[in-house]
DNA sequence: ATATTTTGGTTTATAAAATAAACTTGTTTA
DNA sequence: TAAACAAGTTTATTTTATAAACCAAAATAT
């Protein structure tokens, strides 16, 4: 049985990209809301997919407040993609 | 967002249910070979799902040697097409 | 006959994750 | 100007997953 990417099969993590499969953009505050996750914990996981390479995270100051914005790279996308194949393998749908 | 049951969202423990929504009974060692688990893990793992009421598990005696035989519940069955429901929401599918 | 290995596991220990709690820095607001 | 808030980060704790060690009985080799 092929084994489903570790880095993806996570409630948050799966959670984010998943989001940011729909939205092309996407901050911390929104994706905080959406996913009710910790500030902590939504931290964490966006530097573990951000260093796998699954997102990139762009981190500015905008009008005084910093502002992290994240989106899902290509790399990103293909590992979705296989994780979703990979899937359907274990369920048969 | 609708949590994905815990219980199942594991890569070993969702292999282990795959299996077992195809074939209605299977033993330790034959799950343990399509797993490729070791018998440690796969011994938790069928525990976590038999206390869950997912699975249920008989031990016998078989010509001297023991058998663990486990078969998906109508619970188990139940939580895994909510858990199939849940994940296509997440992607899309 | 008796060591030795194998089978079919269980129990306990370790490593890795996820999560939460505490902290930081700058910014409003009372 | 002290208190509260926003947007995060860092560190600590808890939970999970995994592996290593162990066990009992049976089969095999010596």
């Amino acid at each position: 049985m092929k084994e489903l990417d570790p880095l993806l099969h996570s409630q948050l993590r799966l959670a984010i990209v998943s989001l940011l499969l729909t939205v092309e953009e996407a901050d911390f505050v929104w994706l905080k809301e959406k996913t009710e996750a910790t500030s902590g914990n939504l931290s964490v996981q966006l530097d573990k997919l951000s260093e796998a390479g699954y997102i990139s995270v762009r981190k500015e100051i905008v009008g005084k407040k910093p502002r992290t914005t994240c989106s899902l790279t290509p790399k990103g996308r293909d590992a979705l993609n296989e994780y979703v194949r990979t899937l359907k393998e274990y369920l048969h749908i």
